[in-house]
DNA sequence: AGCGCAAATTTTGCATTCAAAAATGTAAAA
DNA sequence: TTTTACATTTTTGAATGCAAAATTTGCGCT
């Protein structure tokens, strides 16, 4: 088995929340799990410690990533820079039959909206947020994007909303759209940044204190 | 041996050029040197993978990360996005001992410039964007900033200056200072980028394509 | 001599093994 | 009954072993 791959799948474990936050990764039985022997499993939980979604513990093994408040609003605040960063070069840089598919994405999030299918409006939503940092052309930017939305996907993505936050939350995406469009590249910036300061109030208010290591959290896959 | 003391290690020769970009990393070799066996190399080596500087090839062995002048834009763009971020959360956060150190830092810089050194200027330049980067308290962004900044290291701090782009960037420098010594975080931003932006004008026009894996590299440290 | 192909060697990736550290369980003493 | 010391088991971290893949070597052929 590529040993990429083996990376890729317990990350999917680790942000299903299958193995919650805090919780103790077991060795042997992920190995049993995936069929390989604990060499390129341990390989594996290094490098997603690097990418901080495991806490290694000398002689003690390996935990799901656990994240305090403060690491929280410390990940929305380099996420928003991210965000920022991305919309800006986007604006330079995006064609129109890229616009057009994140304005079919938009539509799309739009009507789930008002379906009141808040699954699948995050669904949208992040399909939206990922072409926008995806048109900015910057592998570099996609990839450290990524890896902080991964660490704060479940928090971002999991809050539920109040129906005032989830209008403007909408709202918002109408003025990104726009911005996008005019390719106004330091409003979209200025947007995605307030639209992103908000999710983060929202986030921290819900008391966002990750769920303790032993009982398992809901899939939302 | 600790297993993030042989990745630092690694680490070390790689940003030395003792292993100059786009060589192949002889993992006998390294092995005997840093007296561990093949395991916990591997394992450091798929960490730095992940942190991208090394490239790993499929039952091909590892190579250290040979960067285009594409990859190099698209780094210098993300380093300017997170410097930017870094001023302005420093300017909100940072306390008046940290400013005045950064001062100091800043003075003994300029003698540097004075003397014409430029190994001792680049490296209190170096120390003066990193203290910027830690005064914005936020760990998650300093540690995207040292992986981001880690891979452009040698580009950044090789690259031969000219008379007129060093007494730029040592205005700069002031600018920096005062805007920071002001809390002038959208100012401090401002400035960051347009310092970041000649940086890596300087260095893309240098031509940097990266020197090819064979001939040892000149030693920085 | 130059080229092509097959055998030998090296290198890689993973499984297994081994020693050390931590966790667990047990029993004796307070 | 609770606590503490000690032995046992489990788990971790690293070395070694082994099969597959790639590279190099050597030989025959043109």
């Amino acid at each position: 088995m590529l040993h990429e791959e083996v990376v890729g799948r317990i990350r999917a474990i680790l942000l299903d929340g299958e193995i919650p936050p805090g919780a103790r990764i077991p060795e042997r039985e992920l190995c049993e799990r995936l069929e390989i022997s604990r060499t390129p499993l341990r390989e594996a939980l290094k490098v997603l410690a690097a990418e901080g979604l495991v806490q290694l513990l000398p002689h003690r093994g390996s935990r799901a990533a656990k994240l305090t408040d403060k690491d929280m609003r410390d990940l929305f605040e380099v996420c928003q820079g991210l965000e920022a960063l991305a919309g800006e070069l986007a604006c330079e840089r995006i064609s129109d039959a890229e616009i057009g598919a994140i304005a079919a994405a938009h539509d799309e999030m739009v009507r789930h909206y008002r379906e009141g299918d808040l699954i699948q409006y995050y669904r949208g939503n992040r399909a939206i947020h990922e072409a926008i940092v995806a048109a900015a052309g910057n592998p570099a930017l996609a990839g450290l994007y990524a890896s902080v939305t991964a660490r704060i996907r479940r928090a971002r993505y999991v809050t539920p909303m109040t129906p005032q936050r989830w209008a403007l939350a909408v709202k918002e995406h109408e003025a990104i759209l726009n911005a996008l469009q005019r390719r106004d590249g330091a409003g979209l910036s200025h947007i995605l940044r307030a639209h992103l300061r908000h999710k983060r109030e929202e986030v921290l208010q819900a008391g966002f204190a990750e769920t303790e290591g032993s009982e398992p959290t809901l899939r939302i896959a």
